[in-house]
DNA sequence: TGGTTGTTTTTTATCGATAAGAGGAAGCTA
DNA sequence: TAGCTTCCTCTTATCGATAAAAAACAACCA
């Protein structure tokens, strides 16, 4: 059977939207919560319903108002709000960069479906999603090869990287002066040299503005190609640095320095330096991976 | 129930083999015929399971030898020898490619798993490979988006392909005199010599060569993420050509010509050349599939 | 002893069923 | 009559089952 998943986060969501205050007065309507909470209205009165029910909202001749404070147990756990086809990727990818799995393993559906405790589809599916990322490789009728997570994929994922970002930052920098990615441009600079006050305590907070800033570079000049193989960085490192902690303050640091001396070559719209600044941030980037890689390969 | 479209196949293999007479005296081993097959021992077991019911094959104390002639009523039809998923793929590129298929379409998993007569799981399993070649988006609990066979996407596509056969090429230039790709590209260009003095007849004979050709060029130098994006060509290009004979010959012969020329600048190791034949080649490769697409728009 | 063939176990490909979720039609109310 | 809610239908996410194919094991033999 389906998880409710959906509900669950959506209630959630919900109950924290009361608890802070942003539900006052009467309710918006089931349509406007639909809008705000991105799910379907159907999912939104089954919210609504149970809400009722334990009188966190009443309803009186159709007009609902918040009712009872909401408790820390009103929450569903964290573990029931994420769908299967999300728990099998988090396990999958936990199981493959704990280290215990070498090059050249065969993988197999039916022990991955048990070990995680979902039918065979499931696993299937994820496999088929994630061999895109050059890790896998299915032999059919027979299963699946891990290719590993070596040295070789760093190098070929990072030589691609280089391509796709030079090219990227180039059409950037020749950009109209008019266009509103020098402005988006700005605001991400501001919030890099903020960020860059708070390291001490915020460094987490590098790895969404990493994120933001490579796709803003893209936005100049759009190629899904090139944004589908930016989700490949964005899901390794993602989960790659789950694993790595190591260093993660100094890093993140260094990286800030990079991307500002980065995005200063691309407001200088100079190619040469922007050339320098892109490779200087991508080798340091490329080091840090592949670093990581010989901490896990002994 | 799976089908048995691996025995199928591998009967009507081994069914031509014999009728062909690449079977005589005492058949091989078991694990001979595996290897020579491509399947399982146990698939090849079945097959002579069944060649010897028919008596295609005898068996006289543990030793095999050819039966009564092999008839055209012996084989299995043609379309019980693909699997489910093959077969959801070819309609699926038909379905798309047909051209009744504007873009922004959503898909519906149920809608087609009806039409081909297969379970949603196959079909759910096709999109999800098929994804990655950026014609489509999967909305979650929503159903798929087919975003078109356009000229962005064309557009896209080239931009990509550009840069990695300019490196590619590039790369491959710079190989050692030694090293034996030059050896199978002397071979390559040897064949489209000759296919170019039969193109009244063979034609069609082009698309191989033309894999085979792009794929050298990146043996130089592997990358995976490039080998992948080789795939989405030659699957996209397979499949676009089912559907647009126009010109067909004119097509692969002048695509033969820009071969050669792009060879030739390969051998004379000469960057520039090397650059300018290789834009040219895939210069008119873009313009024929942009062309296409026009046809199909209106 | 390395290679055969016969037998058993394990795994993949594929189907069908069902609860959760999305979305539309029609009626309701202010 | 615009926006809301109730009711209903259709679709996706997920499970479990099973025949085909692969792989492992066992027995045999020259």
């Amino acid at each position: 059977m389906r998880t409710d998943t959906v509900y669950k986060k959506a209630f959630n969501r919900a109950a924290s939207m009361l608890r802070d205050g942003q539900l006052t007065g009467d309710l918006p309507s089931e349509n406007e919560l639909r809008r705000q909470m991105g799910v379907s209205r159907t999912t939104v009165r089954k919210v609504l319903g149970e809400l009722a029910h334990r009188e966190l909202i009443a309803e009186r001749s159709g007009v609902r108002t918040a009712g009872r404070p909401v408790e820390d147990s009103d929450y569903y756990p964290d573990a029931e709000t994420t769908s299967r086809a999300k728990h099998v990727e988090q396990q999958f990818m936990e199981w493959m960069l704990r280290g215990d799995t070498r090059p050249g393993t065969s993988i197999n559906e039916l022990e991955l479906a048990r070990q995680f405790g979902v039918a065979t589809n499931g696993i299937r599916e994820f496999l088929i999603r994630f061999s895109r990322f050059g890790l896998l490789e299915k032999r059919p009728n027979t299963g699946w090869l891990f290719k590993g997570f070596t040295e070789d994929f760093a190098l070929e994922l990072f030589e691609i990287r280089v391509m796709f970002e030079l090219r990227s930052a180039h059409l950037f920098s020749r950009q109209a002066d008019t266009s509103p990615l020098w402005e988006k441009l700005a605001v991400l600079k501001i919030a890099h040299t903020e960020l860059l006050k708070r390291i001490e305590s915020r460094f987490h907070d590098f790895s969404g503005l990493d994120n933001r800033f490579h796709r803003l570079i893209n936005e100049a000049s759009p190629n899904r190609f090139i944004d589908d193989f930016y989700d490949i960085i964005s899901f390794i490192f993602h989960y790659h640095y789950q694993w790595n902690k190591h260093d993660e303050k100094q890093r993140n640091q260094a990286a800030i320095l990079e991307h500002l001396a980065y995005i200063e070559a691309l407001e200088s719209r100079d190619p040469e330096r922007i050339e320098r600044a892109c490779r200087a941030h991508l080798g340091s980037a490329r080091e840090t991976l592949m670093r990581s890689l010989i901490v896990f390969d002994e």
